[in-house]
DNA sequence: TACCATATTCGACATCTGTCGAGTTCAAGA
DNA sequence: TCTTGAACTCGACAGATGTCGAATATGGTA
């Protein structure tokens, strides 16, 4: 029963990575962090922010004279909802490469390494509990 | 001298892939592929082929009184693209969370939890050989 | 040659995105 | 009360995407 969430669209994401950071922010504070990145006019930033909220990533309510925007989703599940699309688009069920790609382009910390390992383990072990495994 | 390729977008990925697999058609051979998943009409096929073509992603010429298109760029090289595009706007340099939900969320046979862990220890292997490890 | 089924060409239209600028409001001072 | 400035509202516009339909061109066939 997961809700369908829209895509987020990259400006989209760099609010909402904004918003995500500060847990809950103005439309003028999030135009402030992102002035480095983005040089954004107020109005856009609350255009994104609106459409936002339309799109349920995002909720507002009003203090005192002000909005107050707070995240709705968390980012896991924006990610989550994102690689989904990715997946569905563009992997015809082959993620190796795709993970080959991201090591080799991103790089992982001595820990990200170990953890993966781990979890390779682990996968590996959910395999052979419940009895084969194939390579189509 | 990598040439920048615009992002595809998903309608387009679907004609590619299309493409990709016959490695050669004409827009009404791939309106007959795609008609199970796409329903097209023929000129939303020809419109779409013809933006891939200005887009540098498929190449076309006349054979008779018919076009003939062919890819121009390799799957990987798109698969390469929409993954630069995606760790940039999504993952702030986070690369195992976002494998995990690959993994997850597809699945992967032996043969690639094989792989993986092949590319790991190679990973690792660099690491060391290289000076140190952070965990930031 | 007249006709037909195709393949093409053109252009159009609705959305979604990215980005504002120009007014409008309203609380806090002067 | 009048003034001011921040915050908000509205509406707009350009470009990318998704999707055609109508008109035209073409090679073959009756």
């Amino acid at each position: 029963m997961a809700k369908e969430l829209p895509a987020l669209a990259p400006a989209e994401w760099a609010l909402m990575e904004a918003l995500w950071e500060r847990g809950r922010a103005t439309a003028g504070a999030l135009q402030a962090d992102l002035q480095s990145t983005r040089d954004w006019a107020y109005s856009t930033v609350k255009t994104i922010l609106d459409r936002l909220v339309e799109k349920g990533y995002v909720k507002s309510r009003r203090v005192g004279n002000v909005y107050e925007f707070t995240p709705r989703v968390r980012r896991g599940a924006a990610v989550d909802r994102t690689l989904d699309d990715l997946t569905e688009r563009v992997l015809d069920g082959s993620v190796a490469p795709l993970i080959q790609h991201l090591v080799e382009r991103r790089g992982l910390s001595n820990d990200e390494v170990r953890d993966l390992r781990r979890m390779l383990d682990d996968y590996d072990a959910k395999q052979l509990d419940s009895g084969h495994g194939a390579a189509t």
